[in-house]
DNA sequence: GCTTGACCTCAAGTTAAGTTGAGGTCTTAT
DNA sequence: ATAAGACCTCAACTTAACTTGAGGTCAAGC
């Protein structure tokens, strides 16, 4: 990863990303060694890593709090530049990404929150109101403990 | 665990419970031992389940959906009862609970996503729009990078 | 010249939520 | 009467995402 003379004017050690990105040392080692993050090294073997590193790393948290994993996260991350602040395409290649994916959680809440709703109107999990019943569980209809559990 | 003879009737094995609910037997054995469901045994030493268990793990199954972690969703069904269904209020104390989580949630995901939409009109995470800079990032505002990573 | 602080590597440990496997029992259908 | 299928226990393994620890380097300040 050789540097350009200017990004080794405002590159940041391990310990300032940590510090300025409120995690620990060693979870920025461990997002290098995953390859989501990566960095050039001083002469003393110290890790250098481009200001870049610090929205890579804000958009693994971002990311994270919606529950995506660090596969998928690396994944999404491949279409920003390493070294310099992503044009308007490469950002939006990404962020289409999560949006979707956004979308589809928030979707799936709202269904769930609805439906815990209508479970609190009657107190019971009837079968035919309830849509905490197992989706699946065709078995069911098959028996006489059909109504409720 | 002692048993009405009423609720032997209608009591189902393991095997049952995991096709009802559609996850396989180990998971059954696992909730069990974690002491999320319960069971007692026949002659031969087999479990049986009262079918108010198939509403326990469907409620395990939406939490789980949300994020909700088994340590907590095992303190959520602590007010439901073990051999019977849920009183009006039993259950609204329930999902009361999870009605906040779920609320949480689905503001902060809006909130993500407003974030990242912002984000794709600026191409860029410009500090003073875009949400996804760090928001404990305090050290920028003393250095020359501050405008743009 | 020595201690302190920041950094290095590599291996092993941790937590959550299960899964897998080995070895054994019991009941039912052929 | 024996083979298949459902069940049992217990220990060990798995994956994700880190964390912890041991042992070592290097530059700066007193």
């Amino acid at each position: 990863m050789p540097q350009p003379v200017a990004a080794e004017k405002t590159a940041l050690s391990v310990g300032e990303i940590a510090r300025r990105c409120d995690i620990p040392v060693s979870t920025v080692h461990f997002y290098e060694t995953e390859g989501l993050i990566r960095s050039w090294r001083t002469a003393a073997n110290h890790r250098r890593y481009s200001r870049h590193v610090l929205r890579r790393i804000a958009v693994i948290k971002v990311a994270q709090r919606t529950g995506i994993a660090l596969r998928d996260i690396k994944q999404a991350l491949a279409v920003l530049p390493e070294d310099s602040a992503p044009t308007a395409a490469q950002w939006q290649a990404m962020s289409r990404q999560w949006q979707t994916l956004l979308q589809q959680k928030i979707a799936d809440l709202n269904v769930l929150q609805q439906q815990l709703d209508s479970c609190i109107g009657c107190g019971c999990l009837s079968l035919t109101d309830c849509p905490l019943r197992n989706p699946g569980d065709c078995r069911a209809k098959e028996t006489v403990e059909v109504v409720g559990y």
